[in-house]
DNA sequence: CTGTTAGCGCATTCAT
DNA sequence: ATGAATGCGCTAACAG
């Protein structure tokens, strides 16, 4: 079929019998046309709808007004963060783009290097990568990472504040009387994760509560990977009366082990997560949590990178943004026995 | 500060001492070089951690294997899309670009025929257009609309049954007893706020309850603009006891400004809104809504895209997927007065 | 097998 | 005030 072909700078140039240097000048309102020949151009721009290709403009330019974030998936957490960038970018003259692979197949690892090569210097102007794994920016434009899983290496920085969360959630069981307190970790090789723990630790040795590495189980930030390591908790000799997931689905699926063994959450056991992820809601009953404030982390994020890349220097490059106890209906003082 | 410069195919070149052409054959496995020169010039790959940039690729060749998502901005509705979207596209061997403008301003309308001019043709292969008000695609590449806003009319289309989602949001709190029943309307220049609104009269004909203009509002969709008309409808010397708002967005809204006014949902106040967006279960009370399967509509417009662009042209052009009631706890029988 | 040449659509000197 | 020439990074002919 005859695809209508795109209207270039060419088309409209000779449509309005001029060069195309003059229409280009006519865009981009530079001095050197007069009134009578920018006017015809514009008309003609008008009626034949042209508009000036990114990629063409950007090739040769070097500079879009196009910010990149760059996600390996559109899930929750990564649209969150677009959501706040998108109400941070009004006003700002930017556009947004946001780039992403299909799915995690094919991606080994290193998608954002890959991303970041591929659109850098030439489509967006800085970017601002989501939970990369890597560190190492490449330099070729400005980038701000958000909640990077090696933690704050080198470059700039936004996440929220692990530790100070992670010790909440510990003292909101303490609170209610729990003496004993199991924690599902993440993934040893995050840095999420290990504040997570650091900050449960520190939480029980504040009450005078000794370590036990019994009541320690990895479960790997996912669902199916901590089940089993939920499982082993609630068989234990002496069960703990309440568990701290280092997210909310490890939280759900601590939940529903429980239900498996015929614990009552909250009666038999208490439950909180960490993350407030739309689903920890939704779940019966509803998760209490530690919520980030993912949306913030968006629109921070989008700030410090603007500010970079008008080359400023004089600001935090990292930026730490408090976490938040979320009260639902999952924990409970422990039943008296 | 020496900001280092992107790696070009040049750089490549000079130091593996062969030919840019002969980088670009290696990049995309061409025939006709020697497998020690290309083993040679993978390893200058690897080193400088080369990535071709897909502007000055897809300026050449017209083919990036990139699908396009077009949106006004990231909001609730349009990051659902990408969810669905992103789910679908795994294993397809295409990528996904969302971009959106820096808000609403100077985005007066049209903007989708401005980015698809910008993107297509070079950028994108094809594009989604996410509740699109202009339906004329300029024809460069294969494009599929979500929800567009004057209808299906000439593109092919994904939508969900507005009107009978209207007629059940409405029955919905007649079966509760409620007989004042406001409206809060989306912009009167949507197709789907058109429906809305037909499906809510035609309910209430059905029940043989008279129109009544004074209960019916334009809240355009948007929390800002919702809040003032939602105010005019709480403040209604009679006020109504319930209150259809046009979109989850609107109908939050509705609950902030019935909290201000000193008015307990759903004791003294039923909303129910349209979309279910994970906003709407997070919001307290949750919102009982009208859920139109976002994800689904996504992943479909994808899938019906890439058919598309493949040549197909056996399938049906327009979906139009089912709506369907989530009981949440923002509505009740209205108070005995 | 490899290098040379010629654009893709546009913005920017530099002439005229 | 306008146009011709040049190059951005890359791929696709073709020539050697």
């Amino acid at each position: 079929m005859p695809e209508l072909q795109r209207v270039t700078i060419h088309d409209v140039a000779r449509s309005a019998g001029v060069s195309v240097a003059t229409v280009s000048k006519v865009i981009n309102g530079r001095y050197g046309v007069a009134l009578a020949t920018s006017e015809r151009v514009q008309a003609v721009i008008d009626q034949l709808g042209y508009e000036s290709s990114l990629v063409a403009r950007s090739l040769r330019s070097h500079r879009t007004n196009v910010i990149g974030v760059l996600v390996a998936e559109f899930e929750p957490f990564s649209t969150e963060i677009l959501k706040g960038a998108s109400q941070a970018i009004g006003g700002t003259g930017y556009e947004l783009l946001a780039y992403s692979g299909g799915g995690r197949a094919g991606t080994p690892a290193g998608w954002e290097r890959r991303y970041l090569s591929r659109l850098s210097g030439t489509l967006i102007d800085g970017a601002i990568l989501v939970t990369p794994t890597v560190v190492d920016s490449g330099g070729a434009v400005p980038v701000v990472a958000i909640d990077p899983h090696a933690g704050p290496a080198g470059m700039p920085t936004v996440d929220s504040d692990n530790y100070a969360g992670a010790v909440t959630a510990t003292e909101h069981l303490l609170g209610l009387g729990h003496r004993r307190i199991g924690f599902l970790g993440g993934r040893p090789d995050l840095e999420s994760s290990r504040l997570r723990e650091a900050g449960y630790r520190s939480a029980l040795a504040a009450a005078g509560i000794a370590d036990d590495d019994a009541l320690v189980r990895v479960g790997g930030y996912r669902r199916e990977n901590a089940q089993e390591p939920a499982r082993e908790l609630l068989t234990l000799p002496e069960r703990p009366t309440a568990i701290f997931a280092a997210n909310d689905l490890s939280a759900i699926a601590t939940m529903e082990v429980a239900g498996e063994l015929g614990l009552t959450v909250p009666e038999d056991l208490s439950v909180i997560g960490f993350d407030n992820v739309p689903e920890s809601a939704l779940v019966n009953p509803p998760l209490t949590t530690i919520s980030q404030p993912i949306q913030r982390m968006g629109s921070a994020a989008l700030e410090l990178l603007i500010h970079l890349m008008d080359g400023g220097t004089d600001r935090p490059t990292h930026l730490r943004l408090p976490t938040e106890l979320v009260e639902r209906a999952s924990t409970a003082a422990p039943r008296r026995r």
